[in-house]
DNA sequence: ATAATAAAACCGACTTGACGGTTTGTTTTT
DNA sequence: AAAAACAAACCGTCAAGTCGGTTTTATTAT
């Protein structure tokens, strides 16, 4: 009950990884189970061994890049109070993520959630999960502030650079996103300030 | 040459409603021709008469719908001139665009063509047309300010917005997005000041 | 220790249903 | 009569899920 057991993990994380490269790459429309067990090196069998159906796959696909967005923004708030970075840089590590394969990965998910509330419901428990994590790192960020304009704060830049990952799809631009983020972070400093 | 040209005209135009209408509720992945002709009331054939393909029909479904919020914005801008809409009030125009039919259908729209390149190539015009359209407007808004400052606003509060339409995905919670939105007009009409 | 047995991991062919596009047929207008 | 507008049956493709089989690893009995 060992070399059995690490293997299964292990081919279960190359599911998984693959599954996320295939999201990022191919969308959530094309998105294709023999991609998949093709990307990680596997048959198709041993996926459907590992997850019941698509749905399943993509659920815990999706749990794994959630956790790793979290763990480096906690990160990111430990390194800012340490003094090892600044709001500026918070926000470069915020935005880093917005634009690579996280923000488009979680953005086809929410599109299927849309439209098919079982799957929805197999996801909300996560994304809450999620949101509370973050609310709890930001309002750590500022601890002098009051916790409602934290929030408010937080949710302003976290849809702020939504909105540009957005864009980002159809303007490759980084000197303009570089741009509109330098205003973003000037606003922000002043709020913070007062 | 009269009957004919206003009835195809007509299917036309209900062809491209029952097409935003499925792309809205159903999504882009589950979006199927033969429920478009269905919720137009013609058959399939009429569909693929006036047609060629499914993308043909997306593309020209897009374009009807990016005319349409140009048009309303600009009416907006027209009476903010007039004075008889605030900045705020114009803002609320944008966040009634973005958070209903419009936003969707072009998010879904955008990862669709991230993914196809032919696709995302027969976009490219109605998209460069349609940001071009919205530069003016928001720089027709604020004529005493720089091009440049009016421009990073306006990006800003787009972008703002668009993150916030993503976030109603998942969160259906209006009050909250009428704080959030507070916040961000109290923050312009300070930037818009100074 | 080793053979027998169980159990897990994995493979890949097949079924089944769905949908986009084509094609053929019918009605209506000019 | 000719062409346009529309209807509806049809077909080829494609992928998700199923399932019987195979290999590898763990457990148990002798």
């Amino acid at each position: 009950m060992k070399w059995q057991q690490r293997k299964s993990w292990e081919t279960r994380r190359k599911l998984l990884n693959a599954a996320l490269i295939c999201l990022e790459r191919d969308g959530f429309h094309s998105f294709r189970l023999d991609r998949v067990a093709g990307e990680a090196g596997v048959s198709k069998g041993a996926l459907t061994h590992h997850f019941a159906n698509k749905d399943d796959l993509l659920v815990h696909a999706i749990e794994k890049v959630l956790d790793e967005f979290v763990e480096a923004l906690a990160c990111g708030a430990d390194e800012f109070h340490d003094g090892h970075l600044t709001l500026d840089g918070f926000l470069d590590l915020v935005w880093h993520y917005m634009s690579g394969q996280l923000y488009m990965v979680t953005l086809e998910i929410a599109l299927k959630a849309r439209h098919e509330p079982d799957f929805k419901n197999l996801l909300t428990p996560q994304v809450r999960r999620f949101h509370s994590r973050i609310d709890d790192i930001w309002e750590r960020l500022f601890p002098h502030l009051p916790p409602e304009r934290s929030r408010h704060l937080m949710n302003l830049s976290m849809n702020l650079l939504r909105g540009m990952g957005t864009q980002s799809v159809f303007r490759e631009d980084s000197q303009y996103f570089n741009e509109l983020l330098n205003s973003w972070k000037a606003i922000l400093r002043q709020e913070v300030a007062s």
